[in-house]
Order: C-alpha cells, then sequence, then structure tokens
DNA sequence: CTTATCCATGCCAAAAAAGCATGCCAAGTC
DNA sequence: GACTTGGCATGCTTTTTTGGCATGGATAAG
C-alpha cells in the first residue's frame, strides 16, 4: 500500500523532472527520496520514471497515475477543512426546537443573527411541545431547544439555561369589556373562558396559567384546546374568549385583538434553553446569542 | 499531514464502532490503533470519535471526514490498476507508422488481431514515409514504425526486425500488351513508364525499383511522382504506365489492372519493423504478433 | 580525456510505530 | 452499593521504518 508521503515525493519529482531539485524542494536528501520513489514504484510494480542522463521524466504508466493522484492532496486538506468547520461550529447544521409559546416570529431576529454569525451554517426549525424537546435533546436528536417553563419531564442529560422573565398579558377581544382597563389582574379573569393551548403533559405556559388561576382560588373555564397558538389568538379574536400570554407574542398584532398587562407579580413567562450536556458548536453559538439577545 | 495508514485505521473503527474490534480486524494491537487515531485527530485539529462507554460514535465532523476521505483508498488503487494497465501494454496507445509502400488494408488482419489481444488498447495509425518514421521513432514521438528497405537515414536510437520478404509484382493496365504474360522480368520493363511514389529521401521501394532498373542497365522513365501509393495505382489503370509495387499489394485488387509477378531473383523487397530500443509494453506485443503473422 | 551532473546503494543513526502490561472510566449485575 | 466487565488510554520497551552521509557508476558536456 502506498503512503502519502511517496505520493507526495513522486509528485515533485514528477513536476521538477529531477530528484535533486526535488530534494531540495522538499527540505529532504535526495537519497532519502530516491528510496521512497523506488519504493512505491515496487509497490505499484511499474515504473514511474525513465532514469535520464539529465534528470528523469515521466513513463506513460507513471503519466497516468500521476494524473490520477495529483487530486488526492487536495481532497484531503479539504476533507480536513470541511471537518474543521463543522468542529468549530463554523459549519453544519442547527436543529432547533421551539415550543408554540415561543413563536418562530419572535424568534426571528436571534435567528437572522445566528445565520449571519455563522455564515456556512444552516438551521431545522422545528415547533413541538417543550417535554418532547427534553427528550429530542437528551436523545441527540436535536441540538438545542427553547421552552417555556415549568417543564415536567427533567433529564439528566440536558441542562437549562433561564432566559429573562418576560410578563405575562391577556390578549382580549376587541370588544370585550375588559379591553377598556389599562391592565388586568388574575382575579379580574375569574368570570373569563380561557382559550389555550395545552398538551397531554400539561407543562409549560398552560401549567403556569392553571397554576396562577388556582392561586387566586378559582379553576379557569377552559373553552378550548387548540394545538396552535396563533390559531389560538384567532379564537380570540372571533370573541370566543381570552388568552393568557407571554409578553412577546404582542408582536404578533392581530387586529381585532387588545392586549393588556397582567399586573399580578407572580404573572411571569419563564423560558429557558435545553441543552444537551456537551452541546455542538453550533449549539453553543446559538445559546450565546440567545442569553446575550434577551438580557440586552 | 496525516497519513494513509491513520486513515485506514479511522475508517475501520468508525465502520465497526469499536477501536478493539478494528485492531481485530486490522491485524494489530488496540493501542496502536488508539494512538494512530489520537494521532489523526491532533493533526486534524478536531476530534473525528466520541469515546462512549460502550465503543465510539462519530462526531458530526468525523461523519463528515469520512464521508470524503471514503472515496480515497478506491482512488488509490484505481490510479495503480490504471498504471499498471499502461505500463503492463494491457491498456494505452500505440503510435503506429506504416510506410506508403505498406498500405494499411495489408496490415488490417494484423491490427485487429492486436485489437483483440489487447481489448483495452487504442491504435493512432499514420502513414508517413521511412526516413521519417525512423526520426519519429528515435524521438519517441511514435511507437513503432513499419517501413520499405532499403532506409537511409539509419538512426542508432532504433533497431530494425526485417520481416520475410516479398517478391516483387508488376501492376499494368489490363489492356497493357505485357498482360498476357504470365509473369515478367525486369529487362522487359526497359521501355516502359514507371508510375512511382517517391519522397525527397529516395529510400525504401522507389529506390529499390531504380536499383533493380540499374543493374539491367537502364534508367526508368519515370512518368509521375504520386505520393499516394493507392493512387499511384488509380494512374495505373488510367493507362500511363506500369508500376512495380510489393506482392500484398495486390490485395488492393482493381479493376482494370493486371498483376504479374517479376521472375528475376533479386526483385525482393524487404520490409522492417521500426522499434526504439525501449519499445513500449504495447509496441512490443505489435512486433510480436507482426513477426509471427508474417512468419506463418 | 576529463569533468560535472545526477541517480542509486551501503551503512549508520534517528524517529516512528507496534506490542505488552496496566490504569481508568462507565455501565451493567447481584 | 460494591463488584464485575467491557473498552479506551497511557507508560515503557522493542522492532521497523526512515533519513542522512559518503560513495559508486553512468552519461552528457567541455
Amino acid at each position: 500500500m502506498p503512503s502519502l508521503k511517496q505520493i507526495r515525493y513522486f509528485l515533485t519529482v514528477a513536476d521538477l523532472g529531477s530528484f535533486t531539485s526535488a530534494a531540495v524542494a522538499l527540505f529532504v536528501a535526495q537519497p532519502a527520496l530516491s528510496r521512497q520513489v523506488a519504493q512505491l514504484e515496487e509497490e505499484l510494480g511499474f515504473a514511474l520514471f525513465e532514469r535520464e542522463a539529465r534528470g528523469v521524466s515521466l513513463t506513460p504508466a507513471g503519466a497516468i497515475y500521476r494524473d490520477r493522484v495529483i487530486a488526492i492532496e487536495h481532497l484531503l486538506s479539504a476533507a480536513a477543512e470541511e471537518g474543521e468547520q463543522l468542529a468549530s461550529g463554523e459549519a453544519g447544521v442547527l436543529r432547533l426546537l421551539h415550543s408554540s409559546s415561543i413563536p418562530a416570529s419572535s424568534l426571528l431576529a436571534v435567528i437572522q443573527h445566528f445565520l449571519q454569525t455563522c455564515p456556512k451554517a444552516h438551521i431545522d426549525l422545528d415547533r413541538i411541545a417543550s417535554e418532547m424537546q427534553v427528550t429530542e435533546v437528551a436523545s441527540g436528536k436535536a441540538d438545542i431547544g427553547i421552552i417555556r417553563l415549568p417543564v415536567l419531564r427533567r433529564d439528566a442529560r440536558v441542562r437549562f439555561i433561564e432566559l429573562p422573565a418576560e410578563r405575562l398579558w391577556v390578549a382580549l377581544p376587541a370588544a370585550h369589556a375588559l379591553a377598556n382597563r389599562d391592565s388586568l389582574g388574575m382575579n379580574d379573569l375569574q368570570q373569563q373562558v380561557f382559550v389555550s393551548a395545552v398538551h397531554r403533559e400539561r407543562g409549560g405556559l398552560a401549567r403556569l396559567v392553571t397554576d396562577l388561576c388556582l392561586r387566586q382560588g378559582f379553576v379557569p373555564r377552559t373553552a378550548r384546546v387548540v394545538s396552535r397558538k396563533t390559531s389560538m389568538l384567532n379564537l380570540v379574536a372571533a370573541g370566543l374568549g381570552i388568552a393568557v400570554i407571554p409578553e412577546r407574542m404582542r408582536t404578533l398584532d392581530m387586529t381585532g385583538i387588545a392586549f393588556r398587562p397582567l399586573h399580578d407579580p407572580e404573572a411571569i413567562a419563564l423560558s429557558a434553553l435545553v441543552l444537551p450536556q456537551r452541546p455542538t458548536p453550533l449549539a453553543q453559538s446559538f445559546a450565546d446569542l440567545m442569553t446575550q439577545a434577551t438580557a440586552a
């Protein structure tokens, strides 16, 4: 089996047409070169060079061999560079999960910033429930998740980075009686129908809202369970009921809906990043961006 | 710079997902494997494997690196095989020259046999004068030549292999007065107009014919100097004169021409192969075929 | 005829790789 | 929860490989 060193030596000799000058170029002694090339020829079973009085020239077989192996060195360095980009987080695919209470539209700025920072990176974006995100990240199927606390299914293989809190707001039909108030308290909502998005596990925002209601001493009347929070706001606009949302979701800016802050001190939505114990460099980059952006 | 051995080790470990089993497959001790892979990782600057409790798995960077270098081994062996075919004479291009008195049609059988013997070989066929062939073969621009003796310009860098002699024949217009004879002697041709193909150097067949005439005591009346012997026979058919040709050229089998043998003992055409001192394998194969075919 | 150039070879030293024994870590087991 | 087991890494020694120096032989140029 030929070695890369032999091939590099061979190519240099072929280029310069001389063992002596190739030896100079390669910073080795000429006999070392002669031996390596001779060994390569023996392994291949045919002569690569015609030894002439004034240097050497390629045999036809040597010429075709040169044409075929000349790409190898570049191939190798390209492979190394590609791997290095992946390893350093310069390139690659970031599999990003987010829960429905953190819509992609509110992540747009961070995602764009990320793609700008890592121009060779790609993003696979997927919206799944908080609990599932933990499983996915823990099993390595995803790189990073953005969830709404509390999360019920904790896992030792992931860690959570809490992001700055968001005040909760209430989304009301524009014509709603409470819409003429500047701000609301949870106790104002006792008689209201809650449109909410819950999953089987009942973690995340739905859990938080229920807890807040229970703390006020009432059980929320849930009008409808929907799985998509954007359509949830549609139901609110249609007058079906009210919804409690994190502050950022106001940016959806739907017509026919009035947004009012909840002034209860406990009405705080916490979100967090789900990271595997050893995040990929891209995940780390994204996490860094995320904590900086939300802190600012 | 990584070595091929390191890459082969890496690929085996990646395939089997374990250093231990890869060591068995590669017939080396496991520490040797560990070290080579570790060294490769260090040279590349990124980790190829995740070391886990039960074997190892590729990192994303390792996976992409594997995808990129997996072709190299095949690339190398293909290059070696291609070179070996060229060197052994199994494949390649044979640059074959022939003089106009040995037309390609008379070489057809040998050429076809050659292409059958070496199915991967190609032939570049060219018809040039004998003296030029010597120069071309000597300079390495052609692999083998087939000439008509005598050749004036000898060269130390080539050798000549004489082929079996051919009797000379006379090509006559079908209506010619001599056409009713079964055979002819050179002395019968004293009054004839010779259509001949001569080159500047005046070697080969033209020289031979002139010599034969001079030996009979007359200078041939040359009707026309043409450079293509097939058109020479056309001129004969048109009644311009007669032509002296080697026996094989009779196979051209033109209508309007009668062929008659020359019974003079000296009326013998000698042809020869021109070979460089170290012929290519293909040239050697062809020469072998040629000597066998003409001997038979 | 001499000289200069260039490649191959013999010999020795240095470096690299392999093997062996062992340590360490994590997962599964009783 | 201690123990066993499977699997990779590391220290040390031996073997193999590789490179350098000196030299020989062949060939074209002067």
